[in-house]
DNA sequence: GCTGCCGGGAA
DNA sequence: TTCCCGGCAGC
């Protein structure tokens, strides 16, 4: 039984040769996909016919019986009419004849095949037949191991057409076409639910307003996050691109939180815990090759499109919903960002940059400035000619420049002069890094993320520069400084824990003045 | 609520 | 500088 169905998988798949469709004569390729059978008289041995719908090259699909095709799996020995390799496999013994059913026997052929090597055991009852069943148990286990068959380029070529076929076909799926709002509701909600877990998180602080840290790396989540695979690995090469173009990368060799959570805000169904949905603002931006205008409304973004770049002039009602296809919808997180410039500080003012694009998955696209212009209606003015969008004027790329988890852990501290009452654009557009030498960074936030619903057809411009304004610039509040340079409680025992209240005399001089505890280090 | 620890005050 | 404690914040 076993046999049986492994023989009637593998034939499903295999390839085979065909005579040309254009009866030139040259024999192309195929994959067959179903066998019929054209007589079912089984008695009758070499009377019965199959039929093989076989996907051709081209992907038609034709069919073709048991004479007109040949194994395809060894193009060079076993190219010949099925029944002719079957008849010398035959010749070789029994076990051969299982060796090549992967390629090209009809399972019928092999079933055959089998019923005669049992007659022949049957008949021949000396120790033979324990060699043969041996034999065969060996040949039976090796059939199992069709992979072989399937490496040749052919084959390949054959699997790119039929997973093009079955893409083709996915892509018309309303699971993958599910409307890129969903996706960043769900984004949203989850941020709003959960704001410790994610790769960038409010950091203790956060109640106090405008605190927020990358976590470090080894608090960013990391691949094993559940995501879904689907979306996560078809999206990944359209943003892995646009990534690598703008990419400080700095970062260490991996910064998966940032990436994973980018990349989840930015495409994945999957909901991340990121951000409030409050801070969520919606923008659309204009997908149009050389655009990239952004606009806040959807009726605005369209009688861009349709006025611009259509050339039409009449209103809404003269629209044909073309539009849509040449704008896209964008996520900005508001919230955080005004919380951040809220509590910014004249005195200890900082710059904090985003973890490095990491390899994989996308990070997000951070945006600040963009989210407190007010939902401007500005269909009038283009924001920037030559592509440029809003977006990536936000910040200056040479913020770029500090990968820290925390703040203390700056690297490349930089001060910056910013007054506390800044708003998020001005806050942008004054920020400059003025004495590289003397200061410290506070604090971190990814206080926006852009979140891009779809890909743009030029993204070639967009999602790098968007990519490249994961800045925050940020100062910290006293209180929130305060915090960062906390020490971190230690979770192994302490002089308190281990010798008790009553042995106090016992503790470390540090612990009896409740200072951090020396003797018992984490 | 317990505990670790920071900031700050008193000696 | 040493010692102590109020109070914050993580667990």
């Amino acid at each position: 039984m076993h046999t049986r169905r492994l023989v009637k998988r593998s034939i499903l798949g295999s390839r085979v040769y065909a005579p040309s469709p254009t009866g030139d004569g040259a024999p192309v390729t195929g994959v067959v996909q179903a066998v019929k059978q054209e007589n079912r008289d089984v008695s009758a041995v070499g009377a019965r016919r199959s039929v093989y719908t076989v996907l051709m090259q081209d992907g038609s699909l034709k069919e073709f019986s048991e004479d007109e095709i040949a194994a395809g799996f060894n193009h060079t020995a076993a190219k010949g009419p099925l029944k002719s390799s079957l008849k010398q496999s035959s010749s070789n013994g029994a076990s051969e004849s299982y060796k090549v059913e992967g390629g090209s026997l009809s399972p019928e052929t092999v079933e055959e095949h089998r019923m005669v090597d049992c007659k022949r055991i049957g008949r021949d009852p000396d120790t033979r037949s324990v060699s043969l069943l041996e034999q065969k148990r060996k040949v039976v286990s090796s059939s199992i191991d069709v992979p072989h068959a399937r490496r040749s380029e052919e084959e390949v070529d054959m699997d790119k057409v039929t997973a093009a076929m079955v893409l083709t076909s996915l892509s018309t799926s309303p699971l993958v076409r599910s409307p890129p709002v969903k996706v960043n509701e769900g984004l949203s909600s989850s941020w709003k639910d959960n704001g410790s877990t994610g790769p960038f998180t409010p950091s203790s602080n956060s109640s106090s307003g405008g605190y927020w840290s990358w976590s470090a790396p080894s608090d960013q989540s990391n691949p094993s996050t559940p995501s879904p695979p689907l979306s996560a690995d078809s999206f990944k090469p359209f943003r892995v691109p646009s990534l690598g173009g703008v990419g400080p990368g700095p970062a260490g060799p991996e910064d998966p939180s940032l990436d994973e959570q980018d990349g989840s805000s930015l495409l994945f169904d999957e909901p991340i815990p990121r951000k409030r949905k409050n801070s969520m603002k919606v923008m659309f931006k204009c997908l149009w090759k050389n655009c990239g205008k952004v606009l806040s409304t959807a009726a605005g973004i369209q009688r861009h499109i349709r006025t611009i770049h259509l050339g039409r002039n009449c209103d809404s009602d003269c629209s044909d919903g073309e539009e849509d296809f040449y704008y896209t919808e964008i996520k900005l997180n508001t919230d955080s960002v005004a919380d951040g410039l809220s509590s910014l500080s004249p005195v200890s003012p900082s710059v904090l940059s985003p973890p490095p694009p990491p390899p994989s998955p996308l990070p997000s696209i951070n945006q600040l400035p963009d989210s407190h212009r007010p939902p401007q209606s500005s269909d009038t003015k283009e924001p920037h000619a030559g592509g440029t969008t809003p977006l990536s004027r936000s910040a200056p790329s040479a913020l770029y420049l500090i990968h820290t988890d925390h703040a203390y852990q700056a690297t490349a501290p930089v001060s910056i002069p910013s007054s506390s009452s800044n708003s998020a654009g001005s806050a942008s557009t004054s920020f400059t890094p003025t004495n590289s030498s003397s200061f410290s960074i506070s604090w971190q936030s990814p206080p926006v993320t852009f979140t891009g619903s779809t890909v743009s057809p030029s993204k070639s411009q967009g999602f790098g520069e968007q990519r490249s304004q994961t800045i925050a610039v940020l100062s910290s509040p006293p209180r929130a400084t305060t915090a960062l340079s906390r020490k971190v409680r230690g979770e192994g025992k302490k002089c308190r824990k281990v010798y008790g209240m009553e042995n106090r005399d016992m503790w470390c001089t540090a612990c009896r003045w409740k200072k951090a505890c020396q003797r018992f280090t984490d």
